[in-house]
DNA sequence: AAGCGCGGAATTGTATACAAAACGATTGAT
DNA sequence: ATCAATCGTTTTGTATACAATTCCGCGCTT
């Protein structure tokens, strides 16, 4: 990428989703000034930016860092989006118009067919795009648009993939619930199960996290000098 | 302000919080500049801080807008809102200890007696603090955040208070009911009560938009050249 | 008189230069 | 030998200069 004129902020927040500048790690200004081929200026916008959306943090005379999150915000990001997509699942149970149910169970159809074929990659696709349409007919704009930006953050945390079998076959169930709740426009048992559905996930993961970062030290700064 | 080496992105966003800038006006990194006493630099750091979190909206080469919020979109932030509000309560109901219920009460007193004298000024900082309770002994931080956010996207549009007598008079009504929840620890309850709380406070303001905005014509840019 | 194009002024975006603060390491004292 | 202070280096923060684009008004054409 030899020159990013117009949008060098998500270029370097696809780095930080993709893995490539990892949490804790400290984003040297110029360093990344070469390596984009621009000066300090732009790249130190895109960090400001990112800062204020939470996926780095700045600290004044130290420098910006990709936010360490600990397992404890991490199940605290896991409730809040549970939260959201509740409230998707909520409003979609009621607002869903039959071509909406038609759509949605296609994507249902191919979690299955992803599941029976033991895809995980291919289920985490599907997965994403099942709950990506119920968010949509939930119709909140402005709540998909944080749920979107909740997502990025966690995103950076998911390089470790939740791809055990169990868990698929039970995330499937879940699905299968949450559609018969949207089918009979039970607003409240779909907003309830998409709840459970999310948090379940989110247990999982921070399970995961817990165990991961026993082996990882606390890596950097510190809050005063 | 004759000089702020720390952070000018509070200053810039308390203009707009209070008022001093509003929805629909242009930022003029220039004029801010010599405002605030510095360079075009750190009031442009600034001024894309505030476009990340929302606040602003920054179109690349036309410069940055105070946020304008339709009626629509401000009702779809106070649907997410109530949503954040009741999981706090939800959680609070849970976790409450009886420390944290006595001091809820007075700032549930508070409220009262605010209501009682009639006084909406003080009605509404007892509301704010009463609020405020819930939320912390709803305990995840991160939630507490991400409503802090929000709420101050929605004050920039608060310059227009509620003051009607009766909201006052059922909204403590529906504090009460959200405090026996609390007591009664009764999580789900305490969530619906809450979001019902937030969600009317959300229709009458959006109510209230809808009339004000009559008589305001939309106001610049429009998305192509 | 209305629409179109052209040119100057203003504004945004980027680069560079410089000031100030933090970091690291070497040196000196106890 | 350990700790502390100081000097040099690195890095952040701010200012300024300049390039590029947009905005605005003028005059021209039809």
């Amino acid at each position: 990428m030899p020159a990013t004129p117009i949008d060098l902020r998500d270029a370097l927040e696809d780095r930080i989703l993709t893995g490539h500048i990892r949490p804790g790690d400290r984003l040297d200004e110029a360093a990344l000034a070469r390596d984009f081929s621009v000066s300090r200026t732009p790249v130190r916008q895109a960090i400001f930016q990112l800062a204020a959306t939470g996926l780095v943090e700045h600290i004044p005379r130290r420098g910006a860092f990709v936010v360490e999150i600990g397992p404890e915000r991490l199940s605290e990001m896991f409730e809040v989006m549970a939260e959201l997509e509740a409230l998707c699942a909520r409003n979609a149970a009621r607002r869903a118009l039959t071509d909406d149910l038609a759509d949605l169970g296609r994507r249902h159809d191919a979690c299955t067919e992803a599941a029976a074929a033991g895809d995980a990659d291919a289920y985490y696709y599907a997965n994403e795009r099942f709950h990506a349409a119920i968010r949509t007919i939930g119709g909140n704009a402005f709540l998909l648009q944080e749920i979107d930006r909740l997502q990025k953050r966690l995103k950076a945390f998911r390089r470790i993939q939740l791809r055990a079998r169990d868990r698929i076959t039970t995330s499937l169930e879940e699905h299968e619930r949450i559609m018969r709740c949207l089918i009979a426009g039970d607003a409240e048992s779909a907003a309830s199960e998409m709840r459970k559905h999310i948090s379940i996930q989110g247990d999982r993961f921070g399970d995961l996290m817990a165990t991961l970062s026993r082996d990882q030290k606390p890596r950097h700064y510190m809050k005063q000098a």
